[in-house]
DNA sequence: AGCACCATCTTTACACTGTCAAGTTACACA
DNA sequence: TGTGTAACTTGACAGTGTAAAGATGGTGCT
């Protein structure tokens, strides 16, 4: 008999908190329930993580570190010879993307008071994430002879806004009426916003 | 002795479950201590309320309800020889200012899994708030000459998005650092937003 | 006026939650 | 081989939502 040590238990909660969070929501979500996934004590957590918010703290940092990495891909992956335009909105697609594909991480990330949003690591990542995105912005208003660098930020700041608000109300959508299909095809603000940036000034 | 009728327990709960929500934030609320306020034993509210989620769903109604009265006097207290651009800004302060004068609710409002989002009123009234956010979108995109339906949702869609997605960030400015000011009050990408639309298309 | 009804509120109870304290196990290192 | 200590379990406690059953007193009918 050698289950008293668990070999990774650390590990073996997060993604035992990630699956509970699929099955049964943030609200269904108990420290108790990630222990039992695991198949340990429900008091074994607090060795590992001081709290449930300190649980769901580390997988929100863990999220986002998967949120940047997806934003990432998109941006590398498209095409060096594509146009800024499209570069923000390849961005923009895996942005709203992840939070399709990851309903309740995207909320646990964004809208929870779980996670301790006064964390360094989360503020960090998270930090990580929105600089990710709004990366090609810089780049854009280069393009245009923009410099003034508060104008560059509240552009960014526009651009993530956007992107952001869209992938809440899609999100609103599928919880409302299951899936949501007719939102994901054209992203159509993220279309409009890089027509609006190729405008500016 | 004649305290077993409270009057008004409907209403008293609604405003205990206000108070406490700003007093504790949403993780703080509790049934419970929504009873105890309102000076009535914890199971009085199951008769009004069939639960926790019942009230807070009833709260967040209401509280649409407000943001969109918020809205339309912004909308209506501006000068009628105001341009379209600035009643747009207009609107959009004051979208934030009821995000950062009631930040509970607000998160209640739009990310809170507590409240029944299916329930329909709730989609009524928060469609209502969204329509008198839009109302001045028709209007500037007929000044543009913009008539196709689907250009004109889009353009509402990018209003909301900006100023949600902005509102959003200062309150977590002001989750973080305490009350945030320095974001009330040019309101960059709502200005933004404005002189885009004006040379959409 | 008297009486029955019933909405309203209380009491009681139960399963579940997070978290702490104390006990148990087994691995690592001397 | 023995011991220290990290990892885990057991037990306990206050607090939660909610259901059931009892108490109360206003309302309307006869």
């Amino acid at each position: 008999m050698s289950d008293y040590h668990h070999g990774d238990l650390r590990k073996g909660l997060l993604e035992a908190a990630h699956a509970v969070l699929n099955e049964k929501g943030i609200h269904g979500l108990s420290l108790r329930a990630c222990a039992a996934k695991a198949g340990v004590s429900h008091a074994a957590p607090t060795h590992h993580f001081k709290s449930l918010s300190g649980l769901l703290t580390e997988l929100a940092v863990i999220a986002f570190g998967e949120f940047t990495k997806a934003l990432r891909k998109a941006y590398d992956d498209s095409d060096s010879e594509v146009t800024l335009h499209q570069r923000l909105q390849a961005a923009g697609n895996a942005y709203l993307q992840f939070a399709l594909d990851e309903p309740e991480l995207f909320k646990l990330m964004f809208s929870s008071p779980l996670p301790d949003q006064s964390n360094e690591r989360l503020i960090e990542v998270s930090g990580q994430a929105y600089a990710e995105l709004t990366r090609v912005v810089k780049p854009l208003c280069d393009a245009k002879g923009i410099t003034d660098k508060a104008t560059i930020e509240q552009a960014e700041l526009l651009a993530w806004s956007t992107i952001h608000g869209y992938a809440h109300l899609s999100l609103k959508q599928q919880d409302i009426y299951g899936v949501c299909d007719d939102m994901t095809g054209g992203m159509p603000p993220m279309a409009i916003l890089g027509t609006i940036l190729e405008q500016m000034k």
